[in-house]
DNA sequence: TTAGATGTTATCATATATGATAACCAATTA
DNA sequence: TAATTGGTTATCATATATGATAACATCTAA
């Protein structure tokens, strides 16, 4: 069973954060060592991810995980 | 690639409100809709739990999802 | 004893997240 | 024009999270 609401939830926030932090989707996804395409797919809410994959995009973004949950 | 460190933290802080709030690993799990042994899995950090897993705990726990990652 | 509650661990089937590739669109730049 | 940049979507193979079951160990209470 998945929360689509979280997960959309938490893809517009690390959309915000990245975009406050002026760097593409490219950019990000490349620090977090995948394609584009996987950073396009999490940001637009599509998955339930992981602790790892949230941990690795906090990473990127430089910011603490909890960040990515505060909406 | 898994972060067991995060894993872990995230599971002790389960515990850690569990606890607090006075409540077997069984009850919790029962609130979560889940069995206890996977309770116990969660809490012990061995799985690389996905946002709909920590939304079921967190709501089970009745506190927001950010606070799972106060560490 | 016995029973119940609490927690742990192993194992299984099934569902799905991940990572990659490719095709595509729109806007910008040479 | 053509090339580049930023983003989206579909699809695939592989790895693994989830949910369930069962067996087990402690501890406490009847």
């Amino acid at each position: 069973m998945r929360d689509e609401t979280l997960q959309k939830k938490v893809g517009k926030r690390i959309q915000e954060i990245r975009e406050y932090k002026n760097i593409s989707q490219q950019e990000l996804a490349a620090k977090c060592n995948f394609e584009k395409s996987n950073m396009s797919r999490l940001e637009s809410g599509r998955v339930n991810s992981t602790l790892s994959t949230l941990n690795k995009i906090a990473k990127g973004l430089e910011v603490n995980i909890g960040e990515l949950f505060r909406f």
